[in-house]
DNA sequence: TCTGGGGTCCTAGGACCC
DNA sequence: TCTGGGGTCCTAGGACCC
């Protein structure tokens, strides 16, 4: 048996641990620049406020209803999660961190599941404040519409285990295609046309045509509906094949200087990202845009794409690399919104190959990444820095709502008054 | 004024090999 | 009149996930 074990309202769920005056009030976090609405407490919900609204339609409604919102602070994310995480690893020695709110366990072996998972339940919130709500089937499939029915009904206290095929087939009758874990927008509508409106009709669907139309991905999901599990659990998480730091800015930018700044930026933490799982990239791409909400300005759209002398992971390299592409695209005359460094094409970095031609001393420029990450992890992020980068008043992200770094950073640290 | 960010997997088709 | 067979590797694009 699986379970799926998924956090409710994970940003929303953060903010509250330390912010326990907000339990049972609508709350919402958002994204990046405080754009969309990406995170609702059930108060929220119930308000009707949507997945990926922009916030700036809903301003007025939002202060009439005293909905509290949150600027999304990653930090305290990823460091809950991983919280989250060390606590369901006392439970199942097959532990697969699926998502930062949502891990996979392998339950094989417990006899008495219920109870069991009662206890995770439990554990986690008595370790970290998370509700969790759990669900438990004969493969990940399974368990994700076990979650899904878990979460909706309040009655179920967080836990829905599908028992038997009995169980399973009335479940699956019940259960849209689109909600199914793999079916998106457009599978959706193709199987919608074809009549396959649940996922019972789904599992009596014939495998040549899943296949021809959905790809053998599509034949996997049938078969784990069938309580055949084909999805295995994946154990160590394999290294990324590729990294990418885009953002919009803060305000729209026409001036280069602050651009490369900004492209320079995400170079950087490209660097940093690719250093933090030793690897070196082959292939880095540039792009800028401009705001492709507003149809009543002159668009433009451009990437660029190039090929590495030598692989790197070198901020140096990358931030060179990434303004001559950038150099290649930028025109003048344009209010851009959003720019993006992609490195692609990575390998671990012992098993560099070298370039007869190429006279940089890669060591050198090695050794100095290493050392700038050592000042930096211990005085702060920039600390040690390109110029080229420059501070980021014109474009820095928009985060007026911004929550501490209460379990990452000494300064921040929650303080309580008797 | 204002609309997120970061990934994975699969397939078809082209280029190439013997 | 007639022109093989069997592969690999790479990339772009489309689907999906959170």
């Amino acid at each position: 048996m699986f379970a799926l074990v998924d956090c409710n309202n994970f940003y929303v769920s953060c903010e509250r641990v330390f912010r326990p005056d907000l339990e049972g009030k609508p709350v919402i976090v958002l994204s990046n620049n405080d754009g969309c609405i990406i995170s609702r407490s059930e108060e929220a919900k119930r308000l009707g406020l949507k997945m990926a609204e922009p916030a700036f339609y809903k301003k007025k409604f939002l202060k009439d209803n005293n909905v509290h919102s949150f600027s999304s602070n990653y930090t305290l994310y990823g460091d809950m999660s991983q919280r989250m995480m060390d606590t369901l690893r006392l439970f199942s020695p097959e532990v697969e961190v699926y998502s930062i709110d949502e891990a996979f366990m392998n339950m094989e072996g417990i006899a008495n599941l219920e109870p069991y998972m009662i206890e995770v339940r439990n554990t986690v919130f008595k370790h970290t404040g998370m509700p969790v709500s759990i669900g438990v089937g004969k493969t990940k499939s399974l368990a994700k519409i076990a979650n899904k029915i878990a979460k909706k009904n309040f009655n179920y206290n967080g836990l829905f285990i599908i028992e038997n095929k009995q169980q399973t087939d009335c479940i699956l009758k019940n259960t849209h295609v689109e909600k199914l874990w793999g079916v998106g927008r457009q599978y959706h509508k193709l199987l919608r046309k074809n009549n396959i409106i649940t996922a019972y009709d789904y599992t009596k669907t014939n495998n040549q045509w899943i296949k021809k139309n959905m790809s053998v991905v599509g034949v996997k999901i049938k078969q784990e509906l069938q309580g055949i599990s084909c999805m295995p659990m994946k154990l160590i998480t394999p290294d990324k094949k590729a990294i990418a730091t885009t953002r919009a800015f803060g305000k729209k930018l026409t001036d280069y200087t602050y651009i490369r700044e900004a492209v320079a930026t995400y170079a950087t933490r490209c660097s940093e990202k690719l250093r933090r799982q030793y690897s070196v990239a082959n292939i880095v791409t540039v792009f800028i845009h401009t705001d492709p909400f507003n149809p009543k300005e002159k668009q433009y759209n451009q990437s660029k794409t190039l090929t590495l002398p030598i692989p790197t992971n070198s901020n140096i390299e990358l931030v060179h690399y990434s303004i001559i592409g950038l150099d290649r695209i930028y025109k003048r005359g344009y209010r851009y919104k959003k720019a993006g460094v992609i490195v692609d094409g990575l390998m671990p970095e012992q098993g560099i190959q070298g370039n007869l031609f190429y006279y940089k001393d890669i060591m050198m420029q090695n050794n100095l990444a290493k050392t700038t990450d050592l000042i930096n992890r211990k005085h702060g992020r920039d600390s040690v820095k390109l110029a080229i980068m420059g501070n980021g008043d014109e474009w820095k992200l928009k985060q007026e709502k911004l929550s501490g770094r209460y379990t990452t950073n000494w300064n921040e640290i929650i303080s309580i008054n008797i």
